[in-house]
DNA sequence: TACATTACTGACCAACGAGTCATTACCCTC
DNA sequence: GAGGGTAATGACTCGTTGGTCAGTAATGTA
């Protein structure tokens, strides 16, 4: 399981007591996230959390009241760093809308997807009927604006007579499903049964061509999705990609 | 939340102690069914699941040998229910096959996406990791034969010259994760917090428009689809269903 | 009605895990 | 290098819960 490594968290060295006060709090959370994402919230018991991050359980009830209490703390932390940068690069962007919903969607992969960001999907919704409040703040701090965000892109691509006239609401639950789903299965079957486990990249590509197809209207040059993955479709059966 | 009518599981009335052997395995995995799915394995207790099913938890203990066994019946046995009809469906079926994938779609959604049975998915990405053997299981009899179905349904179209040529493992994957996603949210997000909960029936039908806009070749009369779904696309923002 | 069978019960036990706190030892300052 | 402030520890408590089992009562049989 490549543990010692520095990087994040995980117990630099087994020695001898230290006094980091500064670190603690995110190494605490960083293995909390690990942890809650692979066992689930009840599943984990607090001295495991401690033991991965190099403490002793005392410790983490230093840093934080409640293993509850440092769920929530898991889920706030981590859900700030989701707020988006593509908000604005919507308000920007001049060129056509395909390109812009491309670049929407390949942005959100590499800065949440790929990331071990990617988790908190999983822990919230496994955990959202048990903890309403955190489900709430959840749904108001990521899930509605990101909606919010997309409809307009979708509806810009409408206004400007690039995308058919479709129901924005549901088109856009049709565009991130996919993504989502793929971080979904990353987290939970992926991770055990090889076999299922199909590699994101391509996977990505084909569902923004796919869309793309199904969004734009006949009659416009459709340059930008062709372009900018020019693999993504016809790929034809000659390297038939062993069936499932 | 609409307990007691005498519909499935749930204590008939709280009388005194009756000798029903046949009825309880059954009332049993149905109520651990929704107690698993609704609060996760390890926060559900085993009592809560006996008291659910109208017996005490030394019934339940005479039944199932312990709590992980129990989990386990209960995703054998709802998966056994899954295996699908829909397999000959696309061997029987003569028409074209945009025609063919909205049935399959739609039928999925009617015999699984709309029963208690569509809290497995959840049930199992919540838990895969810590029970990799059942995922294992899931994978092998539901996973890839689902998949491998719908990849045959596409490479029909491609054959027959209805679809472009795509990747068909990719776009299984577009195709289902919407439907699927559509049910995990309504057992976890979508299940408390209000606003998130678009209704089932209109995004399917998006879906199925959509992707069929993405995959038929535009030679071909596209007939199938528009003619099953006329409302799906064009409703234009005259109601412009209020963007989140 | 008396008896035998057995589905069912719930008090009980042991293990486990969240949270506490008196003690320890690190590190900084003088 | 002595001392003080405090970060860190881990043995402890105590409520919770998976699992047991001796006893109870529902049902069938004669």
């Amino acid at each position: 399981m490549a543990a010692n490594s520095e990087n994040h968290a995980s117990a630099p060295t087994p020695q001898s007591r230290q006094r980091r006060k500064e670190a603690r709090p995110q190494e605490l959370l960083d293995a909390a996230l690990d942890l809650f994402v692979e066992k689930g919230f009840a599943a984990t018991r607090s001295e495991e959390v401690a033991t991965r991050a190099g403490v002793s359980k005392g410790t983490l009830y230093l840093y934080y009241p409640s293993k509850e209490e440092l769920l929530k703390e898991v889920i706030r932390h981590n859900v700030v760093n989701q707020i988006a940068e593509g908000a604005d690069l919507i308000r920007q962007f001049e060129g056509n809308s395909a390109e812009l919903l491309a670049r929407v969607l390949r942005l959100w992969w590499e800065r949440v997807g790929e990331t071990r960001a990617s988790g908190i999907l999983k822990l919230m919704m496994s955990e959202a009927r048990n903890f309403p409040d955190i489900a709430q703040f959840y749904v108001d701090e990521v899930i509605r604006p990101s909606h919010s965000m997309l409809s307009q892109l979708l509806q810009r691509g409408i206004d400007r007579g690039e995308f058919r006239q479709v129901v924005v609401a549901d088109v856009v639950h049709a565009l991130v499903a996919p993504l989502l789903f793929l971080v979904m299965n990353k987290h939970s079957l992926g991770a055990c049964s090889v076999g299922s486990m199909l590699d994101p990249k391509p996977v990505i590509e084909a569902q923004i061509d796919l869309v793309l197809h199904g969004l734009l209207r006949p009659g416009t040059a459709n340059g930008a999705a062709g372009a900018a993955s020019p693999g993504a479709i016809a790929r034809p059966r000659a390297k038939p990609r062993k069936a499932r």
